[in-house]
DNA sequence: CTGAAAGCGCTTACAG
DNA sequence: CTGAAAGCGCTTACAG
């Protein structure tokens, strides 16, 4: 092993001159820099981080914490992250969580185990961070979900507007002759902290608008993010309500398994029951029929975030709560109805 | 922060008994153990990782590389990689890499970097490792593809084995009745290395077995591990060999892709193509149709690949080489083909 | 069985 | 601008 000594003996000088070179510290001579540098070169020398971090009494690896094992969305956002992580030379360490545990006990037992630099969370439950997350001091991001209103000084949050979005697909379906609209996927709490509920809240807001009545019991369903959630809840919602002419899932893991679930019922989408997913995975074109879908921005929500956070762990950067635009995009899952209503305005 | 010198000072006992305690060293009393870790206990004390790596000379966390961005498969057997990693204690950084890119490489620039405890590697392709492998001296796992003849002294590995699945795939599909099969999937060489290559041996030999030629030119066509290679590849193979009855995509996420394609050409599955994929991933029992795949034991890959390299860090263990049974599952990708041959003998 | 002490490879005031 | 030295929190011969 090359240690910073060998590297001293080699340059002729110090130690602590070297440190000051590899940690780019600016009181060092051009000359001095210079021929340090160049043995460093010459011999591949990599500082031992253990070292470097039992000094500087910080830190392991940025944390990426995934909230939902079996939603499909977070693997390509993970994948996105590390890429960019890796292109900043940072080290990344992943926690997959199942999406009912607490992501913020969880990285508070991480800070005890091995003071992470920061963490990036790949969704989050509002309510437990209002509970915990002052335990928490590095910096973190929360990427989608806003933690605009939690006035913590050390998260910043990146998301797409789910009430917006959800706003967006209630009009769109009502816009193409929809009225008796299934909603599934998250949980039908009030808490207004999981995932979903702003999703669903633009849906209310969406119905009110178009003067129709959204009757929760009879059009609500909760579901895991996961296929055979979606594929379990479909089938709950379609039995208690057959009318359904609509199905939003509100993440496209659930969707794809709400489309196999019609199937299996003897129905098929989008003739008997429209289906349109959230989200925008690579799955949801190429299922079959292709999914209308919600396409969030996940290029934009993995850079912003590890940019952020770079920055904040760095240097003393301002906080961040940003959303990043949505498209709609249309698959062949959803057909277009002509109600009476609709012929009789036209 | 507690360190291990609170404790000694709580407990009464030196630092040294302290660390002994930790590490449970033989030598320590009783009264001595139960003190000191009642102390622990009650301080919520956790070592400092990188004082305690420091001082061990060795080394951060068990490094998984994915090989292959976007195949669904290491996705599922990543979950379960890391979670049995976290129930033994172990932290855990992945890298994903690209399909094609050098695993062996990417391991030895994380040796020089941090010193992994030891590597998990998620596909990988021999003449990689016969290449550079010597450089690495840790303990490593290859996982979906065998190292048995490699003769390094500190690799295992764990696969289905892939010359009989794809045999079993080939025989199945010729007794449904096929005979013009198409094959996606992999690299054409020949060098014997990449994952792929052993899947269409077997199927090669599966041919010969029942006396059927195999024209690789015209039936088969390689492709990534991706939804839109296999979108990609289905539609040349199909269009160079419009009389293919049935194709094998050696990967399921390459077999979604290639149904997608079969319905964009205005053919369906499996009235006017049979496809069957390999791996049995998830989306695979929720796709339309269901895809008939060969299921791997990704439970027993997980498990197995897991202790082994623990057992090898930690004690002096010997090597393996293992194959985990396989399953053909039936889908509704498949269809039986009433030929000529067969109704005459039967 | 236990303690005192050296040392892992680095960083960073401190003094010059 | 540079060097000598203390110290980060731990482990492990060594001596008893």
């Amino acid at each position: 092993m090359t240690t910073i000594k060998d590297i001293a003996k080699l340059s002729g000088y110090s130690i602590g001159t070297v440190s000051r070179v590899i940690n780019n510290h600016p009181d060092v001579s051009e000359e001095a820099r210079r021929r340090v540098e160049e043995v460093i070169r010459e011999q591949n020398f990599q500082p031992n981080s253990n070292a470097k971090q039992l000094k500087q009494q910080s830190n392991s690896a940025i944390t990426i914490i995934v909230k939902g094992n079996e939603n499909m969305f977070f693997e390509g956002i993970l994948e996105r992250v590390q890429a960019q992580l890796k292109e900043s030379g940072e080290d990344v360490a992943v926690t997959f969580l199942d999406e009912y545990s607490n992501e913020v006990q969880a990285a508070i037992q991480l800070c005890a185990l091995r003071k992470p630099k920061g963490f990036i969370f790949l969704g989050g439950n509002l309510e437990f961070f209002r509970m915990d997350f002052d335990k928490i001091d590095v910096p973190c991001v929360l990427l989608t979900n806003t933690a605009a209103d939690l006035g913590f000084s050390n998260l910043s949050s990146f998301t797409t507007n789910d009430m917006d979005a959800g706003y967006a697909v209630i009009d769109y379906l009502i816009k193409k002759g929809h009225t008796k609209i299934g909603i599934i996927g998250g949980s039908a709490s009030k808490i207004g902290s999981q995932i979903g509920f702003r999703r669903i809240e633009g849906c209310r807001r969406a119905f009110e608008d178009h003067g129709i009545t959204f009757d929760e019991s009879m059009q609500f369903e909760p579901s895991r993010f996961s296929m055979s959630g979606g594929y379990e809840s479909a089938q709950r919602i379609l039995k208690k309500n057959p009318e359904i002419t609509a199905l939003f899932a509100i993440g496209d893991t659930i969707a794809i398994g709400a489309m196999r679930a019609i199937k299996d019922m003897g129905l098929s989408v989008p003739e008997d029951v429209s289906v349109i997913g959230y989200d925008g995975i690579e799955s949801a074109r190429f299922s079959i029929p292709r999914l209308s879908t919600i396409h969030q921005d996940t290029d934009a929500l993995a850079r912003k975030g590890v940019e952020d956070l770079l920055l904040r762990i760095n240097y003393r950067h301002p906080l961040a709560h940003e959303d990043v635009p949505f498209s709609l995009m249309e698959g062949e899952s959803v057909k277009t109805i002509e109600t009476k209503k609709k012929r009789s305005t036209k």
